[in-house]
DNA sequence: CGCGAGCTTGATGCCGATCAATGCATGTGG
DNA sequence: CCACATGCATTGATCGGCATCAAGCTCGCG
């Protein structure tokens, strides 16, 4: 990691490019799906600037005016809204591969934080130039399409969850939802690290952290889980999702 | 209204063109924002198709294929997700020149469920089509993707409404956010009927029915609302609107 | 070793869910 | 035209889950 600037906004360092879209080993969950070779050029020409973020840096706040969406090319990130009296509400966790900024297309400004949660790298994607690009290779504009429509139907699965579910199921589908992340990028679906806090898990599930942590226990006691602090071990996958489809 | 037919699952009826886009007078709050006539001429022969919804008809549902967007010419849907146990959570309400289906484009099939609460018109927008129009029309690609755009923030506004608001200021926010978008179609913003029962709009906020009954009873004797039924004045927008401010 | 951030656990209280009864408007058939 | 049924809304009584308040605990770190 670069250190950053002493300015009073910190903000992110800029890298050169190492490594581009077409050798990226992201690229069959990121943007560039489908893509044909020479399309895979393009795109490595407009993604030509990486960031680095430290833990708890942010990467755009609400109101920065949107020029860029960014892929996580490594590490973890929280996305939260703030309300008028200063409160937070945390409405995504990324992880690498993932793509931020779709909020601020809609009116050419954020309208959420995005705060690192560990030390990482995003590559920025000028957005501009993106729908440009897009309007050359239909799969390219078929891929944003699709990832767009799917942070939609993401959006209505925690709309559901907060509806309509209770403390622990929240916690068994938020456990659930990340384990099935991380091992489509090859990661183990029964062991992990928690990137975040009892009180951030709260903020995303709708519950005070007290209570996250006393779902956490009750789920260990029924032999789900095996929890210590952020490390966590699901020791029956079917037991967590028969809770999660049970009741929703 | 046709008869609809008498088939095991109606089918919402066909009818011919009447208006096109160009013509439309929610051509300002729809996809055709800031075309210019040929293109608007474009836009026209791509939308040919508008369809007649009953009221209590479904339009589409969650697994049924996805092939078109549809924009609300006339009347109110609801949207809303089932879990697998047999519950619904209401996801949106629809209303004139706003548009559906947004869900479908990630995985070729549609995540929701979408009633007519009334006897609606929509028109069909071929999705394929839509995105070949949109390599040649820059506004149209743009427009597009604010709107979508838009959609990912109000999802992310009703998580944080569910994580964080209680039961009156939910409501209270409801009633303003319904309120401005028929105030932005010429109705007034304090007199307006409701389209959905006490229910759906529980559902909608993560309440039961009992609860919305109340919060209306509530906000009625602190004297911000006059409730009759569906029918709702509202008496002080202003004491309604530092209701969600201050907590929200 | 001592401090502080984050986590766990217990005791209590409140908001909204649940259960239940009643009210009100619309529609239908006698 | 009235009797009755039906769907939706209101209101009351009670219950339960989560928030709140309050200690302790654990671990990392200076």
């Amino acid at each position: 990691m670069d250190t950053p600037l002493l300015t009073p906004r910190p903000v992110p360092s800029v890298q050169a490019m190492k490594t581009a879209c077409s050798s990226c080993n992201l690229r069959e969950l990121c943007l560039p799906v489908a893509l044909q070779d020479n399309e895979l050029e393009r795109l490595d020409s407009l993604v030509a600037q990486r960031l680095a973020v430290p833990r708890g840096e942010t990467l755009y706040r609400a109101r920065d005016p949107f020029r860029s969406l960014y892929a996580v090319r490594s590490g973890f990130f929280k996305t939260l809204v703030t309300t008028a009296d200063g409160r937070e509400q945390v409405t995504g966790f990324l992880m690498a591969g993932e793509l931020l900024g779709f909020d601020g297309i809609g009116t050419d400004r954020y309208s959420c934080d995005t705060v690192a949660l560990e030390d990482s790298q995003v590559c920025v994607i000028p957005f501009e130039q993106l729908e440009a690009l897009s309007r050359d290779f239909l799969p390219l504009q078929r891929q944003f399409h699709r990832i767009m429509s799917r942070e939609i139907v993401r959006d209505h699965g925690l709309i559901l969850l907060l509806g309509s579910m209770r403390a622990e199921e929240r916690l068994a589908a938020f456990l659930l939802n990340l384990t099935q992340r991380l091992a489509s990028r090859g990661f183990s679906s029964t062991e992990l690290v928690l990137r975040m806090t009892r009180e951030e898990i709260g903020s995303y599930l709708g519950l005070k952290l007290e209570t996250v942590s006393r779902a956490f226990s009750k789920l260990q006691d029924q032999g789900l889980l095996a929890v210590r602090h952020r490390q966590v071990r699901v020791v029956d996958p079917a037991g967590l999702r028969r809770l999660v489809d049970t009741l929703c």
